[in-house]
RNA sequence: GCCCGCUUAGCUCAGUGGUAGAGCACACGCUUCACACGCGUGGGGUCGUAGGUUCAAAUCCUACAGCGGGCACCA
């Protein structure tokens, strides 16, 4: 057998992942068995424009070991694959193209546009895509979608439509957040505050007209004056009472304004007097339509000042319009003072421009509305389940309460058109189709909105419209609610709250029942990573260097945890992936006359103790680790197998059974035992391949006797591969408590030697002679049955097991539970006073540990509350404690 | 202003009302016939601070501190 003695990843992720692909291991259709439960899950559609990061695969990660994990099972698995068009991000990728060109999008015109970043979707969009395969993800290619496929758009104009046939998508006049950079309208959900230190606060007077009275208002953007219409004072405020009702002369404009009384305005701050801009302030705005003030447009989409700020401004930047509103008000003696303040200010999430509120028309969703149903199912039944629930479904269930309509149009070209049409009357046709517009209409002669919708909106659609509706498709009866929504928390709600009013709103049920929310990755220094920083790590040279298995292990304990990103813990599992190849090169290499699925014939009973103990050993495990997957407890999923693989399998049953399986002549026995840790291995490799892929393809399908008759009866007909093996289920029969302490003995034998020679320097290839005493019986035959393997894991040249260890005074010591001990006949070698110092620590260990146990039993208050179990557990501590410290005490005594 | 999370070994993180855990790092010893990406042994924490509840608190409660997040507002 010729097996590397290192484990190289590159050679199993070269070939595995395109053969599953080849033979439709991906797609539910694999599974025959009509009866089989559904499992599924849509990917969160990476943008177009997009890069794997390490975000994405966390994400990818939990949800492949998910869909490894139910497919396993036998569940009918769907994991949805796809993209998103990614409206502003695109456009603004080709145009950076288009301006090397030296030409912009106005230039070609919106067809010619389109067809240039469809082109460039064709050439360069999708690199993910690719990615994804690398990382081994088990999706469905042949469902992949992109939301503006055919069936995305129809689902989309579908959408729109129906919510304006119940007037929850309306056309109007609002004060939106506009990015001048990028030219459109944006959601909130697309603006983020930024805390911004070095701000000022102007307090500017307006004189009173018919008196020589000023009233002082304070802003930080002073050149929104130009467009005040009015001052705000508190209804409640005595200092302006006399005032309310009176005009102000608004200086350089010369506008007369009304001072008005509304309760929004806080007496409290700044001078309790609000000048009042209703085209670029929200809270203006409102109280603007609360007063009937006219609402005066100063600044544009450019953010320069409009020829209605006045000649000397129009044209303006906004910034520098400030300044000469500044000059002007200190030239008038109307300053009254400036002072530096900290304020917050709004920036487009995409570009970080610095927002300017503007008054337009646009297209609007009444959320509210729409978001009714999720608010109540959360409510009443917590549906969806959120992974971790704390906080994440409280974050949500605030959100759903308290909605805002949602701006739905964008001033972009890429993306889903507005499916309205307009006549030459300016009369709106909201259709599924122009046929439709037109025949709603009566003319032909009709122009289509030029605005696109949000790319959310699409996105709200992704679980349905991916598997069919508006059709009734096979695959949306069969697929849908899907199982599992798994996410980053910033968007949560972007798009899994509007997910859920689209799922409960057009297919009559939730989207998804589970929804797990990945935590963060973030740099060694705690720093969020990001493109600007430079501070991201690329998964893909993370895979290059260490292997996709060794990533996705460390990605899926991560789970939802914020986590700062080393690579040491990914060479920990480099280390570990290298630890399967070896045991299996060890399995593989004395595999002569053996066959996966046997050895473990007949009564349990019969079977010797190790060989009982690691079966039972595996269903713990099996147990462990399915429970622990189905609550998302990733990390202790693999804690778990990490343990098991390491701990149980290689350190303690592959070395039990060395002897046997590596007997020089063969034999049924040396068989039967190659065949039993082979089988062992294999169930392990089945256990571990949602999480590891890769590396357990490549060992499974070298082992002798897999196939067909491992695979789960769904897959039966399938060429032979672990992932449609069956995940292993625990056998509760199978666990033997009894073996697990018989085993659990021998391991502390063999511990408290290895001890002795360690502490007591013996050279590691010089053999010893080994004294075991044990007044029980039973446990006498438990040491006397191992006494073979035991010598074979100290390097006993002999192990001697009697009633006592006998009286040899030049022997080091150990006090074993259950009341054996052992000794280590040192002749001539032991240093007494080495010895006694060794023996006199442990000594002292267990006296302060009975000292303490002591005290809580001498308790009364304990004895008498606690529980009885509890009580008798400690009691049964003491006497175990007392035992051995006797027993110390005794040879301690004899060292004398 | 409102809401929330985190604080455990040098580092990255688990965990839990009843004997403090892992990996890495560290120390010592090992060419032991699967593996030095390994084997064996060992050291290391008053679980952020102060109170409270309890027979028992690192775990539950309260306050505080530090770090971080979300929402609202910001004239």
């Amino acid at each position: 057998m010729e097996i590397p003695k290192a484990y190289d990843p590159k050679l199993a992720e070269a070939s595995h992942y395109s053969r599953w692909e080849a033979q439709g291991c991906f797609a539910p259709e694999v599974n025959r068995d009509p009866q089989a439960p559904v499992y599924t899950i849509v990917i969160p559609p990476p943008n177009v424009t997009g890069n794997l990061h390490m975000g994405h695969a966390l994400q990818h990660t939990i949800m492949d070991v998910l869909a490894r994990y139910h497919r396993m099972l036998g569940r009918r698995t769907l994991w949805l694959p796809g993209m998103d068009h990614a409206g502003i991000s695109t456009q603004i990728q080709v145009e950076k193209l288009l301006k090397k060109e030296g030409i912009s999008r106005h230039d070609l015109g919106r067809e010619k546009f389109l067809e240039r970043v469809w082109a460039w979707k064709e050439q360069y969009g999708g690199e993910i895509l690719n990615q994804m395969r690398r990382e081994g993800a088990s999706v469905d290619w042949s469902r992949a979608r992109f939301t503006m496929d055919e069936g995305l758009t129809r689902a989309v104009r579908e959408f729109f439509v129906r919510m304006y046939e119940k007037k929850w998508i309306y056309r109007g006049e609002g004060l939106i957040n506009w990015c001048p950079k990028d030219q459109t309208a944006l959601s909130d959900l697309e603006v983020d505050k930024v805390e911004k230190k070095d701000g000022k606060l102007y307090y500017l007077q307006y004189p009173v007209m018919g008196s020589d009275r000023r009233v002082t208002v304070a802003t930080t953007r002073p050149e929104t004056m130009l467009g005040d219409t009015g001052v705000a004072v508190s209804p409640k405020d005595e200092r302006y009472a006399d005032l309310v009702g009176a005009t102000l002369l608004l200086p350089i404009v010369g506008r007369e304004i009304p001072v008005v009384a509304d309760g929004f305005v806080d007496p409290e701050f700044g001078t309790g007097a609000v000048k009042v801009t209703p085209a670029h302030d929200p809270n203006d705005y409102a109280m603007g339509r609360r007063h009937d003030l006219p609402q005066v447009k100063v600044i544009d989409q450019h953010a320069r000042m409009t020829p209605e700020a006045g000649a000397e401004f129009a044209g303006l930047d906004r910034y520098e319009a400030r300044e000469l509103v500044v000059a002007k008000f200190a030239e008038l003696g109307l300053l009254e003072k400036i002072v530096d303040y900290e304020f917050s200010i709004s920036q487009c999430a995409r570009c970080r421009t610095v927002i300017e509120p503007l008054l337009s028309v646009q297209w609007f969703l009444r959320q509210a509305a729409l978001g009714q149903q999720p608010l109540d199912l959360i409510g009443e039944r917590h549906e969806p389940r959120f992974v971790p629930e704390v906080p994440y479904e409280k974050v949500y269930t605030n959100w759903l309460a308290g909605l805002h309509d949602w701006t739905l149009s964008r001033q972009l070209w890429w993306g889903h058109r507005i499916p309205a049409w307009y006549d030459e009357a300016g009369n709106v046709f909201v259709a599924r189709s122009e046929e439709d517009a037109r025949a709603a209409a009566g003319t032909n002669e009709l122009t289509q909105d030029p605005d696109v919708l949000d790319t959310w909106f699409s996105s709200a659609l992704w679980p349905i419209s991916t598997l069919g509706w508006p059709d009734d498709t096979p695959d949306l009866k069969t697929f849908y609610p899907t199982s599992v929504l798994v996410t980053a928390r910033d968007i949560i709600f972007l798009w899994v709250a509007r997910m859920m009013m689209t799922g409960l709103e057009f297919a009559g049920e939730k989207a998804f029942d589970d929804v797990f929310i990945t935590g963060t990755i973030f740099d060694k220094h705690g720093q969020r990573m990001s493109k600007s920083k430079g501070n991201g790590v690329d998964p893909l040279a993370v895979f290059d260097k260490y292997g996709v298995d060794a990533t996705r292990i460390v990605l899926a304990s991560i789970g939802t945890t914020d986590t700062r990103w080393n690579d040491t813990q990914v060479e920990s599992y480099r280390n570990f992936a290298n630890k399967i190849w070896n045991a299996a090169r060890f399995c593989l290499m004395n595999s002569e006359g053996a066959r996966v699925g046997e050895g473990f014939e007949g009564d349990p009973q019969t079977w010797a103790l190790h060989d009982r103990w690691i079966t039972s050993r595996l269903q713990k495990t099996t147990r462990d680790v399915s429970k622990a997957i189905e609550a998302y407890d990733f990390h202790a999923a693999v804690q778990t197998l990490y343990h098991f693989f390491w701990d149980d399998f290689c350190d303690w049953y592959i070395e039990l059974s060395k002897a046997d399986v590596t007997a020089a002549e063969a034999s049924p026995a040396r068989d039967a035992a190659r065949s039993r840790v082979l089988s062992v291995l294999e169930q392990a490799l089945r256990l571990l391949h949602p999480f590891m892929p890769f590396i357990t393809e490549e060992l499974w399908l070298r082992l002798p006797g897999v196939g067909a008759g491992q695979l789960h009866p769904a897959y039966s007909h399938a060429e032979p591969t672990i992932m449609l093996a069956a995940y292993p289920l625990t056998r509760e029969e199978l666990i033997d408590e009894r073996a697990e302490s018989e085993i659990a003995a021998i391991v502390e034998l063999v511990s408290r030697v290895r001890n002795i020679r360690s502490e007591m320097s013996i050279k590691p290839g010089e053999p010893v002679r080994i004294l075991v005493g044990a007044a029980e019986a039973s446990l006498r035959a438990v040491f006397e049955s191992g006494s073979q393997q035991i010598a074979r894991l100290v390097r006993a040249s002999e192990v001697t097991v009697g009633e006592t260890t006998g009286g040899a005074r030049a022997a080091a010591r150990a006090v074993l539970a259950g009341g054996a001990e052992v000794a280590v006949p040192l002749e001539g070698l032991i240093d007494f006073a080495q010895e006694r110092e060794r023996l006199g620590k442990e000594q002292e260990k267990l006296g302060a540990e009975a000292a303490k146990l002591e005290a809580q039993l001498a308790n009364e208050n304990f004895v008498a509350r606690a529980p009885a179990e509890k009580v008798e557990e400690l009691r049964q501590r003491v006497a175990d404690i007392a035992q051995r410290t006797t027993a110390l005490t005794q040879t301690l005594e004899a060292l004398a």
